[in-house]
DNA sequence: CTGAAAGCGCTAACAC
DNA sequence: GTGTTAGCGCTTTCAG
């Protein structure tokens, strides 16, 4: 299992009295090979622990089979649920996977990640890191002269490139309609951070239920909070002062919906009679809140998964000489996951 | 920035008016290049956007700068906490990362694994899968003809293998000692599932503080549940029911100390008065937990830090042909953190 | 200081 | 069916 010294595709030759090119051929499951000798090569490998590097057939076939993934705030549940969505899908379509994290999450200088992918000959990449600000920047006139096919996460729609991401729009819609189908009127937004394309369209989804319901959403009727559970405490605080009719709060996370929980709690007012409260994520731990937490839950691991399928349709097109259209965006639906901080007893 | 076509040395050499080789000493930094010459192939390899293929040079240096990471259960916090360290650790030394994610904790054929990995030549592998029941057995016969440097995280110490993990006995028993300090006495441990190391680990600690104060530590005093909240709700209920008299209780993780908080008001006991609770990780969001979570804090980045710290030296070594010794395992402490669930009023 | 030759481990393209 | 030649992109060795 454990061999201590790699042999190599000659010595295998030399071994069973053959060409390397036979040996080759054997390896690559090629017809054209006297049973006998494949037999009499097969025997030679397996005795020898004989394992092709995979570094040579790269080299020569101008093909790893590996894709870059470039990742950022990995000690997030959200990333890393993508991630993993990635790894076992890379694994089951057979490329490996080369591991880059920004250290922040608006690393700007991406040049030194792009050549350390590229110089390993990475067949595409995957482009993990959500939108904040300017910082896919760089995009900008780069479009058209990628290296190698890239898929992007979590991100903007844009012409021409391949973007999967969850509907975080939708999923604003659905959490507000929710509340108001449970009867809430008066609602308000506990957002995330501005800054990041995700809280803006959970935003902007809350606003849109509202004013299809001929409900205001008006500027003091929510608040930014930057994703912890601190911010949302806060938060919630300065909500309860600037909009003290609200009766009901869609939180743009579980992290701040839980803190927005015991803040409420705090307070003295009952959830979910005096306050409606519902997250966004679909953490597990959520069922176990205080109480319990109904929230828009996102599959991340699916997200993962559909960006590997995207990215090797486009590496085989790519290889093909062919160059797939890609016709907007993928978004993903998340689904509504209703407990008792919803749920109103009257 | 991202260029269209990868050019190679030869052209580099050729628009330069050079050798492939004075190139390539120009690249290295080598000082036996006039200066001149230097000057004016740092130009091209400018202009020409060169970037020197790793994959060739890893075939001839034999050494691709490439660790294998090897983790499972990415989808948690704490195994994505630690590839966090490890892949921050190993971009500051200058290593790129080849990622494997098991489908199971407990896989057993991790041939498949250890193949990808050598083929693409990776100078040492970390093993950052916690031991599970006999999921390390092949290591058995397979110390001493280890193909590459190995580090472990996570497991038992074991007679030469480097292993880096955190003091989860120690962990236990600071939990344990600060429910005494807080006038506690009948302390329970709702345990993790016991074919875990750690988990096994942290009931020894609880056993051991036990004792140490002269008090019992009975099997009706302890429960075993399997790390998620839902199963900590269902232990707490047993344990309350084996064991009426307890007065606080160690939970070995804080998403089982999350329900166990929630069962226990629903069952009218208030905490840290009736009950003191404390957990286990130091997951940020336990402050926000109702009441604040008092917890055992393990820090995994660092984890993962010293591991790749660890296995680097050990590449080294192995480069200069010298074999560094074991001492024993590398164990970190963990901290207490000090909240509400714990603080006895009276 | 610079270059030519050889080769890392493998496979494409051709011969026989 | 099988072997030979050449070469992926780079660096080592040795000659000049």
């Amino acid at each position: 299992m454990l061999q201590y010294k790699r042999s190599t595709i000659k010595e295998v030759a030399q071994v069973a009295g053959v060409s390397t090119m036979t040996v080759s051929r054997v390896i690559n499951g090629r017809p054209d090979v006297a049973p006998q000798t494949r037999q009499r090569v097969r025997q030679v490998i397996q005795q020898l622990g004989y394992q092709p590097s995979a570094l040579a057939r790269s080299l020569i076939q101008q093909r790893s089979y590996t894709l870059g993934v470039v990742v950022a705030g990995l000690k997030y549940l959200g990333p890393s649920r993508t991630l993993n969505g990635i790894a076992a899908k890379a694994e089951t379509m057979g490329y490996s996977l080369l591991l880059k994290e920004l250290p922040h999450f608006d690393t700007r200088d991406i040049t030194p990640i792009f050549q350390s992918l590229l110089a390993r000959h990475v067949d595409g990449i995957i482009w993990a890191v959500p939108q904040i600000g300017d910082n896919h920047a760089w995009l900008q006139g780069h479009c058209t002269e990628q290296p190698v096919p890239m898929v992007f996460l979590t991100m903007e729609s844009w012409p021409e490139l391949p973007v999967v991401a969850v509907d975080n729009y939708l999923g604003g819609r659905l959490a507000t309609r929710h509340l108001l189908e449970q009867g809430y009127r008066r609602i308000g937004h506990l957002a995330g951070p501005q800054e990041w394309w995700e809280a803006r369209q959970r935003l902007a989804g809350w606003q849109a239920a509202l004013q299809e319901a001929g409900l205001p959403a008006l500027d003091t009727q929510w608040v930014e909070g930057n994703w912890s559970s601190s911010s949302g405490a806060q938060a919630i605080l300065q909500l309860f002062s600037q909009y003290p009719e609200m009766e009901a709060v869609f939180v743009a996370n579980d992290q701040m919906a839980l803190s927005a929980l015991q803040a409420a709690h705090r307070r003295g007012r009952q959830v979910p009679q005096d306050l409606g409260v519902i997250g966004f994520d679909g953490m597990p731990e959520a069922a176990y809140f205080w109480p319990p937490l109904t929230t828009v839950a996102q599959d991340q691991q699916a997200l993962g998964s559909l960006a590997v399928q995207q990215l090797v349709d486009l590496i085989e097109a790519h290889q093909a000489g062919q160059s797939l259209d890609i016709t907007g965006p993928v978004l993903l639906e998340p689904g509504l996951v209703i407990r008792e901080s919803t749920r109103r007893l009257s």
